[in-house]
DNA sequence: ATTATCTATAGATCTATAGATAATGC
DNA sequence: ATTATCTATAGATCTATAGATAATGC
């Protein structure tokens, strides 16, 4: 294909004088960011994935909002978008499914009800979600993650999630008696995890998420389990001292 | 660009023998559904927008979907998939938003708490959610739906809907004199909007919304505005009796 | 003349690879 | 030799429009 190529004219064609005058590498250039770049990029990829939907962010818009030619995405994510938005799903909830062990533990040696254990479990999945660097936790709802197979691990991961809702939720509920829940499907898991990520909405709205709206999504997870108002408060103020211990 | 064009060879290339034998015009032909064309095409993109993924869906998937020409698609919809998506968005919505000036009107006449009618509001809004065709309450929380202009009607529409949680809200709260929530920024009408929405990642996840479903989610909701146990029985007997009236 | 489809295609992307370049380290 | 960028581009889409076709209605 020669110089009179009749396709239309790509955007890239600074010719060394014009728009970009970056020649020399990057890394001897004034770096933008105090970021490693994989880093850097995975960062900014957040963001425009967050907030224009995945499909709809381009290379080129990484490429360009880094600072850096479309191409040199792929030195450091070879398989381009895919790996990225793969890591930062496995980050979104790795922080949590760590502490559930944590958690189980606990339960295992001290004198603490599920009504705490539970709780536990809420507040910290709650603080990892409004910690999340760029809200990432968005993605995780996105349609393109629930049907490429390319993200079974984070389904596998967020299964394991699930489970430790079910299985703490269950426990509360059990210890008591007006238990109506149907246990079918496992829908009391689902809607546990829900309603934890109802901070992703809420973010997504500009809220920030306060020790308040953390407190008011722990107790009502308790609630949904039919715990009373006295276990709420007891584990309220046990979680509060144990939290510590577990982040 | 004559017929020795290099560029490489498009899908579309039936030339009248191969694959696809219909040239009859589709009136003719037995339809494949008993919907009217626009309302094929609309419920079938939901369908594919809702599990892929709108940037992800191209015409050409409609298309195919709906089998029809990628083209004859702008026949119905002029302006593509955006305008596709704008009907989507309004008939996710606007069942509810109707349905806001009946309960206020009928907290204006009756002798009905406002326990009740945020239950009945919650009810009303789960049960569009619920019923929406294709799950597609998913796209309103979609990426490409927040930053799009195109969407401000339905911006407004939603904002509509949390105005409406926000005053019914603060309303219940009021009667109860333990009042903690922090009315900055209207928390209170985020949490309870976002709350109702924990049906669309249920029906995600497959679970059907049952009735027990729904009172779990109103009921979680009167909580968190602080109702007590006496006033969210009362306003679920008193809602069951009202719901018919609304709907 | 209108309605609803189709064929064909222009023009604009987008992704991913090949290969050049230049700094650094051995 | 390795690292990290760049230029250039092949090849695969995707969207939206122009214009043909055929049935129907006036």
């Amino acid at each position: 294909m020669g110089a009179d190529d009749p396709r239309p004219q790509r955007r890239e064609q600074p010719s060394r004088s014009a728009g970009r005058p970056r020649l020399v590498p990057r890394t001897l250039v004034g770096r933008r960011s105090e970021m490693e770049p994989r880093e850097e990029i995975l960062d900014i990829a957040a963001a425009l994935f967050v907030d224009g939907g995945i499909a709809a962010t381009s290379t080129r818009d990484i490429a360009e909002a880094v600072g850096v030619r479309q191409s040199s995405l792929y030195y450091h994510y070879p398989c381009g978008k895919d790996e990225m938005l793969a890591e930062l799903l496995q980050r979104s909830i790795r922080p949590t499914l760590d502490k559930i062990e944590k958690i189980e533990i606990l339960g295992a040696e001290a004198d603490t009800g599920p009504e705490v254990l539970l709780y536990l479990l809420v507040m910290l999945d709650v603080r990892t979600l409004a910690n999340a660097p760029r809200n990432a936790g968005v993605l995780t709802r996105l349609p393109e993650v629930q049907c490429k197979e390319v993200f079974e691990s984070f389904g596998a991961a967020r299964e394991e999630l699930r489970a430790a809702y079910s299985r703490l939720g269950t426990q509360v509920a059990a210890a008591h008696p007006e238990v109506t829940m149907a246990p079918d499907s496992d829908l009391l898991g689902t809607l546990l995890l829900h309603l934890v990520e109802v901070v992703i909405g809420m973010r997504s709205d500009g809220h920030l998420i306060t020790p308040t709206i953390e407190a008011i999504v722990a107790a009502s997870c308790l609630r949904i389990c039919l715990a009373d108002q006295t276990s709420i408060d007891e584990a309220t103020t046990r979680a509060a001292d144990l939290i510590r211990s577990l982040e």
